[in-house]
DNA sequence: CGAGAATTTGAAACATTATAACATTCTCTT
DNA sequence: AAGAGAATGTTATAATGTTTCAAATTCTCG
């Protein structure tokens, strides 16, 4: 369940894919939740992408899968994953991606690359802390928090002449 | 300009709409842009509104000043404010409020109350600074940043039973 | 097991949010 | 006044998300 490991490069996709399967059964399990077929399919659609997936392009993969399912098949899939923490909205791409700490209590943090659109979820706990701090300063009590960054990931090249401050990899 | 005051009660809203105009009128002299009649009015009605407002909204809005516009008009003058920092967009909300820190260099942090529907944006150095940190360590170069919290403002009671952290105001 | 309750899925229609494409008008400069 | 660029109008369409009711499935309990 590899938690802020950079899965930019390097790794073995299927067996990712294969993890995060078993971990969602164990949870659903756990919390007596049903995690059946078009579910678990819904699940697996959005770990087999590298990219987060918008419903409708998740709608098209199952209507190629020979299943003519309309929207609110994907939406309800997609409320029940995500309210058993197993995939998380990004709420400016109008996306989703799997949780890459699901069964763990974390606050999500997603770097979103917008030159090869890959997508990383950290979890933050100083971001979060910030956060409190900031809303409890006004007597705010924060309830759900998206955090949301758009940028350049350590993978992409610097858009000509620009500076690229991450370590170099090679 | 009240930066990170506390807009939730008392104030004179009208005061704040005049400035806010004042200022946005300022701000595009100083860039050369033209706040041509419809992108004021639209910053107007954005302000007239303590909630956020959704692009349809506004284009009822000026629907009933006898305008007939139609979307394109309202998403390019949303555009155009957003582009000069006058109005940020809501992600979570798909809709539009004015930036309470016009003309400042900001990161701006939005308090988003589910119970009465206010936004409250604040600029959280703090908040920024640990984004950028734990961007940097990744080697992630953030762009633009993301940061909604949705929960429950001071002003509103809370929910049955559970404990209200903020300062208390009577 | 089998009846009834509860959950899940199917299906059709609809609502909301956002953009594309091209024509026209306006504004500023020369 | 002419021309260039910016802004707006207009029509159509795309993309995203919801409501509603019916049918099927799964669970519970006697
Ligand atoms: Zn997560
Ligand atoms: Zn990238
Ligand atoms: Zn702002
Ligand atoms: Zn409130």
């Amino acid at each position: 369940m590899s938690a802020n490991a950079l899965p930019y490069r390097h790794h073995n996709h299927d067996a990712c894919i294969a993890d995060a399967l078993a971990d969602a059964k164990a949870i659903c399990q756990r919390q007596n939740a049903r995690l059946t077929a078009v579910r678990e399919r819904v699940l697996e659609l959005i770990w087999q992408s590298h990219r987060p997936l918008g419903a409708y392009d998740i709608l098209g993969m199952l209507a190629a899968d020979g299943h003519n399912a309309a929207p609110p098949t994907v939406y309800r899939a997609l409320d029940f994953l995500q309210q058993h923490g197993l995939v998380h909205r990004i709420a400016s791409l109008n996306a989703f991606i799997g949780c890459t700490h699901a069964g763990t209590r974390h606050q999500g943090m997603f770097l979103i690359c917008h030159s090869c659109g890959n997508v990383l979820e950290l979890s933050a706990p100083e971001v979060s802390d910030a956060i409190d701090v900031a809303s409890a300063d006004v007597g705010f009590q924060p309830d759900h928090v998206t955090v949301e960054v758009s940028g350049l990931c350590p993978e992409c090249p610097a858009p000509n002449g620009a500076l690229q401050n991450g370590p170099s990899h090679e």
